[in-house]
DNA sequence: TACGTCTATAGGCAAAACCTATCGCGATTA
DNA sequence: TAATCGCGATAGGTTTTGCCTATAGACGTA
């Protein structure tokens, strides 16, 4: 029994005549009464009471027809969906994210995708840079917003945008009142060896890079305080605690209270480089390809502004 | 989009394993591969996220399985129910019959039908012969229960019994106090010439049948009365308003109150032929097949007890 | 590094769905 | 009453397609 032969018999009950079902059909009248007859004979069942002149419903064929159609609409309904999801009018995502940049960037991100893609449901899932590499190479992300390095090697990643790191100093700072903030010539990282500094805990990728840079200054940072929360970091800075390195995406817009004074660093700036992770070898759905030329677009819109 | 290719969508999700899947369905596993490709390509959506070692469903692939899985479910049904009717374990016939015989003769049949056959629900029409002759040629029943001979010239029949008609009299008449009443040699159409004939209305075989009967013994009945209900001719007869003749199986049994007493008529002994009768060319339901072998079984029984 | 296991691809064969031509039947028309 | 028309069924040949075996290519494991 074949879906075929189903859309022919209805097609024919709908008709009432073989010739004419035939047409429509698009087949020979032959081909029409071969395929009926041997979808009859495998029922074991005559659908048609049929003559020279005559072509009308058994009860078997009345009984066949109900159901046959419900499976015909099925199997539209299955194809309507399918298409859906091709053409990304439907779907669903799982997006991972450092809970920094899901708070900072994402935000400007969700409302332009879903401007364009209403009917994709993301889910964001906010986690470590270290979980999240873990949780993306097991599936349970279909993409992760992570910053290199990746210690995963079953993850790919592809490049979204380099995100320059600020020094973040308290309001009275030395550095913060020294002549014009904007002027150009950023703060080297030679004249901050002597800093109290304020750092992010095990776990997450910016400690690594703060300490590299301190390192590569030829010091090592003076750590006066840890916390994980690179809100409270800032909060602290602002309060006059110490300072930081904070990525530019990152650092607060003017509606918090507290707020540090940020200043570029001086050539060469130290950026971190944020790229979209994926499991290796896994072809990404179209839903999250969209999402990442989505997160490209508005990532761009950012930087220029 | 082809049934089969659902079937081995499911599989493969069931399995997560081509090969084994490609097994499992009687294939070999490039058959599968190859199957599975061009469905979703014609869907323009992939179904699973494979590589050598791992398969697993995308979101489209899940939602592909749920739609499919009904679908397949659905045709089991179809199947079943087709099987159901063609083993006769489901069915419908209309039967129509003459309200005589309805109520005399298929009592006896339907109880042996519905034993046999429980599944199959038998709808009955009552009307005379003569318009049951047209219901049956334009396809209201689908066989009908009749006396020859037919007027209806796209009807076809089949023999069902010849059924002797015997002559009704009222108990205190001379015929029924003559001797043995059950005796050999039963009573000739020509002693009848003078009896008053108590008769059906137009439009029933029977009333022809009995007007035939007297001119072939050389007169015209003496008509005192005509109804259309064989019942009531009977309670008439039985009061002593006349003589009439009666098919024996619609002779009444001695459950009624007021009784005639029915005798025998002489060599040649009349009958009528009982025939189901069908549309001409029309090939009958396996379920009117049955129908009429149950109800030759019953009308056997009946005539030999 | 070699091997086993997995899915994908290539090429050939056989089943089956389709086509055209034609039959045979019944209804309609000349 | 014969001729014609329209219908579904049948016959025979062609094309499509689903299946097969053989093998490639990628990955994980010993």
């Amino acid at each position: 029994m074949e879906l075929r032969q189903l859309q022919y018999a209805l097609m024919i009950a709908a008709e009432r005549n073989f010739s004419r079902a035939a047409e429509k059909l698009h087949i020979a009248q032959p081909s029409l009464s071969q395929q009926l007859s041997k979808l009859e004979k495998e029922l074991g069942v005559l659908l048609f009471q049929r003559n020279t002149s005559n072509v009308e419903l058994t009860h078997a064929g009345r009984e066949f027809m109900k159901r046959a159609q419900r499976i015909i609409d099925e199997m539209d309904l299955l194809r309507v969906e399918m298409e859906d999801i091709s053409q990304l009018r439907k779907g669903r995502i799982t997006v991972g994210s450092m809970p920094i940049t899901g708070s900072h960037l994402l935000p400007h991100v969700l409302p332009a995708f879903r401007a364009d893609y209403p009917g994709i449901d993301v889910t964001l899932l906010e986690d470590t840079s270290h979980n999240l590499e873990r949780l993306t190479a097991n599936g349970k992300t279909d993409i992760s917003l992570l910053s290199l390095p990746l210690n995963e090697p079953t993850l790919d990643y592809e490049p979204i945008a380099d995100e320059p790191i600020d020094l973040a100093v308290p309001p009275n700072h030395r550095l913060a009142l020294r002549s014009d903030p904007n002027a150009p010539g950023g703060v080297d990282m030679q004249e901050l060896e002597n800093e109290p500094f304020i750092i992010l805990k095990q776990g997450q990728g910016l400690r690594k890079t703060l300490i590299d840079l301190c390192r590569q200054a030829g010091y090592e940072p003076q750590i006066v305080f840890e916390s994980s929360n690179m809100e409270t970091l800032q909060s602290l800075v602002a309060a006059g605690m110490g300072i930081t390195l904070v990525p530019r995406f990152v650092a607060r817009s003017k509606r918090s209270e507290l707020l540090p004074v940020y200043l570029p660093l001086a050539d060469p700036v130290p950026y971190r480089k944020l790229v979209i992770a994926y499991r290796k070898g896994r072809s990404r759905s179209k839903a999250a390809e969209a999402f990442i030329e989505t997160l490209r677009g508005t990532m761009n819109r950012l930087t220029h502004a």
